[in-house]
DNA sequence: GTCTATAGGCTGATAGAC
DNA sequence: GTCTATCAGCCTATAGAC
């Protein structure tokens, strides 16, 4: 989970062998060889994955992009399911993370709502294959066991957020996983789709201009501030009551 | 795109054939042959391809959900990859032409509003495989090129949707993309993610009661309505003005 | 139009040398 | 730990009988 090797699989010369950047003599007993590995594999699974989808990606392109012989993802996952979701799960991981700073910094709700949208864009940018990957997993027919917890914990922040923001004050009363779907659901489309948009963007297709990432969650942030404000005097005369 | 002849794969007689429920003897030159095995195909593939993508299932699966011979599918599609795009190009024509028959009718920006929204539940009950289906072609690195002009008038039809709304002073300034990818983002997620919510929650899995679609559409549409409305005196006071 | 049989390509995994 | 070589399985497409 930290793009950065770039390995265009073209033209090499023949006895070529992946070169990485050794972090000079460490104290610690990590020296490189291993680990480097498996690095490279799970940052190259992950950039391919999130593209193609499981099934979309041959082991052999994963190899070739960590600069790897494929008989090594046998050898450290113990084959392509388990290289998949030892993807899943760090990238599941560290989304769980982020969150669970931004509950705990946070001083009230509308805290919390901001560095939730601030963290998805933090992770769009960082790890841009990231959100296609969970958007993949969530509709998959099966989910991987591995990242049911952290499933479950994201959603936690989200319900949490509702709970507290009504509570304080800050919102009106509203079903927490409505909040839930409405605020993810926009999100990891978004932020899913936006490498494919950029590259339809770069060839030319797509007429007009799309929005920016910071653009588009300070209009989440908005459209949920006053969406869910406390009634002041509805601005919608037509239905009866709140929501479930 | 009409689910109905379920096939469980499972036992079958030997010398098994399909069997539809023939038209009777119709005055007009389709009788059933050849354009119900099209549609069976098309049926199958649809449901397998939404939940396992395309690179999930193999043709052989296809065939025998539709109850025919695998080597139809060459022979009518010219191919697996044909029949995908068949499959896509028919649930996109279908959506684009809901959504239109909304535009046209609505007689302001709020029932247009609401028809969109109720065109997606209406979909996502009617054909639960197509949102995941739109979902992953998004997604994918080469969007079909037959489903292109689709894209694009899904896409005015929110944007319009954005502009009617300011004109008509239902809505306060806003960018119509940004609408559209808050509003569409949200219904594609949730809808897609549907299926696999409801054989979770079958299988025991997930522990809070997920939202039926009626309240989510509800949801979405009173919080566009309250987010977007024009100031009335703001209720976040943070922001400077409005967005791009 | 539909079916059977088969060819041919590709993929994931592993045995075994280094 | 890493690499080469190899193999068995699956999958798409098609030729040809009906």
């Amino acid at each position: 989970m930290t793009a950065s090797v770039s390995n265009p699989r073209a033209s090499r010369p023949p006895g070529w062998r992946r070169r990485l950047p050794r972090p000079a003599g460490r104290g610690s007993g990590l020296r490189w060889s291993a680990t480097a590995t498996r690095q490279a594999l799970l940052m190259a699974a992950a950039a391919l994955f999130s593209e193609r989808g499981f099934d979309g990606v041959p082991i052999e392109d994963v190899a070739a992009r960590a600069g790897v012989n494929k008989a090594l993802i046998s050898y450290h996952f113990g084959g392509k399911r388990g290289l998949y979701a030892a993807v899943l799960e760090s990238g599941f991981a560290e989304m769980a993370r982020r969150l669970r700073a931004v509950e705990a910094k946070a001083r009230d709700a509308r805290q919390t709502l901001r560095g939730l949208l601030e963290a998805f864009q933090r992770v769009g940018r960082e790890h841009p294959g990231f959100p296609a990957l969970f958007l993949r997993e969530v509709l998959a027919s099966g989910v991987e066991p591995g990242v049911v917890p952290y499933l479950v914990e994201i959603v936690g922040v989200s319900r949490r957020l509702a709970a507290r923001g009504v509570r304080e004050g800050l919102f009106r009363r509203v079903d927490p996983l409505l909040l839930h779907f409405g605020l993810i659901g926009s999100l990891v489309f978004f932020f899913a789709t936006e490498p494919a948009r950029h590259r339809a963007a770069a060839r030319g297709q797509i007429p007009f201009a799309m929005p920016e990432a910071k653009t588009f969650v300070r209009y989440l942030e908005e459209l949920t501030l006053r969406g869910l404000a406390r009634e002041r005097r509805a601005a919608s005369p037509r239905r009866k009551g709140a929501h479930a």
